[in-house]
RNA sequence: GGCUCCAUGGUCAAGCGGUUAAGACACCACCCUUUCACGGUGGUAACAGGGGUUCGAUUCCCCUUGGAGUCACCA
């Protein structure tokens, strides 16, 4: 059986959209399932769209999504170079074939010419007019140093058609399709030209890319077809939408790879959730690893139709990976963001991220939930009151004083041990343990909303600090 | 405009002639509860419209409507 090859062949022409990044792992989770070869391609033939760095960022992307590709300029397969603008010369050595073997033909039309071919809606179609000129005719213009384009010969009538696998079938009239430019004047190859002739070099046999060449792909294989290759099985793939009019695309400046990361999404989780905007498995379970896509991916499970890119579901997943994850794990992603809030250094962080891992979807909340922590300071007594509680200022102040000695003779100062030693007392001085824990919790905190319950912040806190805000509360605010 | 493709709740989607039309996100309610969350339970919400085919259409065919892609010396 034929050996499955699959490759990602992106322009380095910015960053990396998630709309790129989907299809690049569509190709590689179809590799890795059929037990094949994924291969990195650069199609850099446009030199002005080429943007500095792109490159770093492709390969920057694919190791931190967790796609890691087995042929490509850095890893030779034995089918390089894997930059296109290396293989310039290849190019035209097999449009030159293509010429000999009809499927295409030299064009020395002016731009002028050319525009002047266009229609009243502006579209233009050639007219194959350098298709008439004799081989004698060719050689003098060309022998002459006029600049050439090397165009692709279309049949005029007839259907071309093939077989999609996620599509079905495609027919397209020939009458349709137009001689498109194969080698540009810089000696450059197309898109059109390039990826054919790579294509069959590197020997992919399953092409899978975004459908916007669902209906040139007759064009292609007309040129497989014309130089006697084998045609290779296609897998095209609807877009991803911003809404159910916008394409997502670079040009918004939404949704590249790294700005997510940036917001404080994961890599895993970004994958997981692209995935799935396109594709669905066989059973419910949502949140797959990239070991459970590799087993799981397929096919049948590719969905037709566009799909809008929706943030609080992606939102969502990450949460879930966040509160699958150990505190100590958390700390480690969540490290940067602890360093860049006011309370950079004031506390044990796998404790500050025990408090976080529930309360946290994406890690760029963190700063917004506990800077607060490091602002402790008079506030109104009045936040004491709690009216379903049955808590006043007197009341509030009588339960603190109890509970100040409490915390004094504690012994064990961890969130559990906290809670079981006030519950016990709210019971022996005949309270609810809410009308204990809540003037606690604001007596530490200051804030009406916090990440955590009473005991869960004297455990961070610790017991000289909590102790400390207690007494500064006494004396302070509740007079 | 020509050509190609697509069409299930607000969103992602299962379904592949007979189902009470899954599941997830979001939303709402209730429970749990020392706040905020987590968690649990339940709920609102969909086959774009019209013709066929068929004993029977969400499912197959056609038309309409809506949407996407393409028609570059960009990929």
């Amino acid at each position: 059986m034929k050996e499955v090859r699959t490759r990602f062949a992106p322009s380095p022409t910015g960053f990396m959209h998630i709309g790129n990044l989907r299809t690049c792992l569509y190709a590689y989770l179809f590799a890795r399932k059929e037990g094949g070869k994924f291969i990195l391609r650069i199609e850099d033939t446009d030199r002005e769209r080429f943007v500095q760095g792109a490159v770093e960022t492709i390969y920057r992307t694919l190791e931190k999504a967790g796609i890691d590709h087995d042929e490509g300029p850095d890893k030779d397969g034995g089918c390089g170079p894997y930059i296109q603008s290396e293989r310039k010369s290849i190019y035209m050595e097999y449009a030159k074939k293509l010429v000999e073997l009809g499927g295409a033909y030299y064009c020395f039309c002016t731009k002028e010419r050319l525009d002047s071919l266009a229609d009243k809606d502006g579209i233009k179609k050639y007219d194959k007019h350098c298709l008439r000129l004799s081989k004698q005719e060719v050689e003098d213009k060309l022998a002459a140093g006029e600049p050439f384009v090397i165009r692709q010969n279309v049949p005029t009538e007839g259907v071309s058609e093939y077989d999609d696998m996620v599509y079905g079938h495609i027919a397209v009239p020939n009458a349709d399709m137009e001689d498109g430019i194969l080698i540009k004047s810089d000696g450059m190859p197309t898109y059109n030209f390039a990826n054919v002739v790579d294509d069959h070099l590197m020997r992919i046999s399953h092409v899978i890319r975004g459908m916007e060449y669902l209906s040139s792909t007759p064009k292609y294989n007309l040129m497989y077809d014309a130089f006697g290759w084998e045609r290779p099985a296609y897998m095209h793939l609807p877009p991803i939408m911003k809404d159910a009019q916008r394409k997502l695309s670079k040009r918004y400046g939404d949704a590249n790879f790294e700005d997510f990361l940036e917001k404080g999404y994961l890599p895993q989780a970004i994958v997981n959730y692209i995935a799935l905007l396109g594709w669905s498995p066989k059973g419910n379970e949502e949140k797959l690893s990239m070991e459970d896509l590799k087993a799981q991916f397929d096919v049948d499970g590719l969905s037709k139709s566009p799909s809008i890119f929706d943030e609080a579901k992606m939102r969502w997943l990450n949460g879930e990976y966040l509160k699958a994850m150990t505190p100590s794990e958390f700390t480690a992603v969540a490290l940067p963001w602890y360093e860049k809030s006011d309370v950079k250094g004031m506390f044990d962080y796998d404790k500050l991220s025990k408090l976080l891992i529930p309360r946290v979807e994406i890690l760029s909340e963190i700063p917004e939930k506990i800077n607060f922590l490091a602002h402790f300071e008079a506030f109104d007594p009045a936040m004491f009151e709690h009216k379903k509680m049955k808590i006043t200022q007197p009341l509030a102040r009588e339960i603190l004083e109890k509970v100040l000695p409490v915390l004094k003779a504690q012994k064990e100062w961890t969130d559990e041990a906290l809670k079981a030693k006030l519950s016990a007392c709210a019971e022996e001085w005949q309270v609810k343990s809410g009308q204990v824990f809540l003037p606690l919790r604001l007596a530490v905190t200051a804030a009406a909303v916090t990440p955590g319950g009473a005991t869960e912040i004297a455990e961070l806190l610790g017991r000289e600090e909590t102790i400390r805000r207690v007494e500064f509360c006494l004396d302070n605010v509740l007079r």
